[in-house]
RNA sequence: GGCCGGGUAGCUCAGUGGUAGAGCAGCGCACUUUUAAUGCGCGGGCCGCGGGUUCGAUCCCCGCCCCGGUCACCA
């Protein structure tokens, strides 16, 4: 993710994100870091310079060992004491350790290893199942079965979550603490372990929120203590203990009791720098959430804004409904869709592409207000604004007009902000963007004719948007090709995509539409070559697409046939003819005003995410 | 699909035609309020995959795989 500013909102004991977030700004601020871009994929280096010079330093200590004499245990092989008593896999490894060494030279480890587990080709492993660290963590594990200890416990009795203890007391001052002798019982993940062998410290955290433990030999039983020891970064553990805090301030539980509730058997990324390779990020999602705070907020920010659109349409008498997504023919948008197979049927099916023609005839079937907030799948190409599959709000609502959904569409963006955000006023890039109603409105020709005319040094007249031959003559005049199927209408569209769409930064209703690309729309009252539809657009990004409905089934018969005629002329990309729905309308449909909203989009709006990838959990890669 | 950048330890990253490095993580020792704990010591690498050039390739060349960016296609 670009990085969020705004989803490092403080939690008082989220000490590792707050210091990540610490971090973050200084980024901003040169002076204080390294911020060079040579050595990262991501953007620029976020380590203190210190970090370097400490590189630095360790590295000359090492050429001076080089030069003193081998140290005396070099050579031997080490069996550490915490293998000692017991532990198989440990003995193993030690025993390995030293012929791995010399044995690497004639490939023969290599070569076992490789029959074990056989990379699959062209790819990189991002564990290595049989790594010491793995080796250790087994070792750990069977050393708890030993002591009788259950490993996957069945449950474990929470009192409160890291989040309600510390909301409900991490800001009581060291002495309220003492007095109070509040007692708790929570359970989490390992995230951090210092320890000064009787002394030790935990932070636990809970997806929500961290909270600190301590640990000392002589407040817990011997069993628990010897259950700490064998614990592991990033394993899961219920602790009981008494609230208080350190010399240091910090809010902390001061253990009694000690659980073991699940191990980690593989090593998790680095505490400080966290997990940046956007590939792992994405592919591992467990990983990002486990080790990026900023990841589990935004996502919870995501799951608001749904939240908030739901009320917001509920509250207005919407009904929520869903309908198919596996459909016999793919319609209400232009796009490719994905091709499957029905067995028992033996039929072809189509994911869809957008619910529209189902919505609307829920709408003819006397469902006045409506909507759908779930996937749509177009199979077509991918870059940061398009996943394959992506979610889409669409409502519909009858009597009213696409100037009736503008101010709703305005409304619905506020509350969703707020709700969100806390704010109608949010920063995507490097531009401040402000949601306050009401939107610009702008006329699409009149946004085409106006780009043009600066970009020409001349003016154009709205008439040269009219014609199809004036049309693709201003599209050559301005560099752009157009193909022969192309009436005026899809040309101005396509000059208004090339000129106009990056400077739409603040929320802009682009409105009135040719007829001929909008063959779901409703004329204008004046202009039958103009429909009443617009598109909101914001920093940029298509957010919504609306319009006045088409509901004069013998308009929309003629406009799926002037589809079918485009595509019989070579437009590769049209409606198909859909009788029952067309059907539906000739049993009447109310005049109605429908919209769609790109959830994913409104979210990286929102976040400040500069890829659709980013605030999807689990965006398509290419398999492994 | 074209072009550009990247793939080195579990993670974050340096580096070189001559036996591969750091920090964190791991292991050992010390340490009873730490917090990127600290100090000392020790392990850990098919340098994305395959081929070529070379006495020798992680490095140079070719092909492939995966990721990111960008353009094109595509709403």
């Amino acid at each position: 993710m670009g990085g969020g500013p705004r989803l490092d909102g403080g939690r008082p004991a989220d000490v590792l994100a707050a210091r990540r977030a610490a971090g973050e700004r200084a980024r901003a601020r040169p002076p204080g870091v390294c911020g060079s871009a040579r050595h990262g994929r991501g953007g620029p280096c976020r380590r203190p310079r210190s970090d370097h010079r400490r590189g630095g330093r360790a590295l000359a200590s090492r050429a001076d060992e080089r030069d003193g004499p081998p140290h005396p245990a070099a050579g031997r092989v080490r069996v550490p004491a915490r293998a000692r008593h017991a532990v198989a896999g440990r003995h193993q490894r030690g025993a390995r350790a030293r012929p791995h060494v010399q044995h690497r030279r004639c490939g023969a480890v290599h070569q076992r290893a490789a029959r074990r587990h056989p990379p699959p080709a062209g790819t990189r492993m991002t564990t290595t199942e049989d790594s010491d660290q793995v080796l250790q963590r087994r070792a750990n594990l069977e050393e708890l079965r030993r002591l009788g200890v259950a490993p996957y416990p069945n449950r474990f009795d929470r009192q409160a979550t890291v989040a309600e203890i510390v909301s409900a007391h991490g800001g009581k001052s060291a002495e309220e603490l003492d007095a109070a002798r509040i007692t708790t019982r929570t359970a989490g993940r390992i995230l951090a372990i210092r320890s000064f062998g009787k002394a030790n410290f935990l932070v636990l955290g809970d997806g929500q929120a961290r909270i600190q433990v301590y640990i000392r030999e002589d407040s817990l039983p011997a069993r628990d203590f010897r259950i700490f020891k064998l614990l592991d970064f990033g394993d899961w553990v219920g602790v009981e203990g008494r609230l208080f805090r350190t010399k240091t301030r910090e809010f902390t539980v001061w253990a009694s009791r000690l659980e073991f509730l699940a191990k980690c058997l593989l090593p998790l990324p680095e505490k400080w720098h966290g997990l940046t390779d956007v590939e792992i990020r994405f592919r591992q999602r467990y990983l990002d959430l486990i080790v990026n705070p900023e990841a589990r907020q935004l996502f919870e920010l995501r799951s608001r804004a749904v939240t908030a659109i739901r009320e917001f349409l509920v509250a207005r008498g919407f009904l929520e409904v869903e309908t198919p997504m596996l459909q016999s023919l793919p319609g209400g948008a232009l796009a490719r869709p994905f091709v499957t197979h029905h067995n028992a049927l033996d039929v072809p099916l189509y994911m869809r592409v957008a619910p529209e023609l189902y919505l609307k005839r829920l709408v003819v079937g006397g469902i006045e207000r409506v909507f759908e907030i779930n996937r749509n799948f177009r199979n077509e190409g991918m870059s940061a604004q398009h996943n394959p599959e992506f979610t889409m709000l669409e409502f519909y609502w009858s009597y009213a007009d696409y100037t009736d959904l503008m101010s709703l569409t305005e409304d619905l963006l506020v509350d969703v902000a707020r709700q969100a955000l806390g704010a109608d006023e949010l920063q995507y890039g490097d531009r401040a963007i402000s949601l306050k109603a009401p939107f610009r409105r702008l006329r699409l020709r009149e946004a085409v004719r106006a780009a043009a005319s600066r970009r020409l040094g001349v003016e154009v007249a709205e008439g040269d948007l009219r014609a199809r031959d004036r049309a693709a003559a201003l599209a050559a005049r301005l560099g752009i090709e157009v193909t022969p199927g192309m009436e005026a209408g899809a040309i101005t569209v396509d000059i208004f995509e090339r000129l106009c769409e990056d400077e739409l930064v603040q929320p802009t209703f682009v409105h009135d539409f040719p007829t001929e690309v909008s063959p779901l729309s409703k004329q204008t009252q004046d202009d039958p070559e103009t429909v009443e539809r617009f598109e909101l657009y914001v920093a940029g990004m298509e957010i919504a697409n609306a319009f006045s409905e088409l509901n004069d089934p013998a308009e929309q018969r003629r406009r799926f046939e002037a589809q079918l005629s485009a595509r019989a002329a070579g437009q590769e990309q049209t409606h198909a003819l859909d009788e029952d729905y067309v059907r539906a309308l000739e049993y009447g449909m109310p005049p109605a005003a429908g919209a769609g909203i790109g959830i994913d989009r409104l979210v990286m709006l929102l976040t400040n995410s500069h890829s659709i990838r980013d605030v999807i959990l689990f965006p398509l890669m290419r398999p492994r």
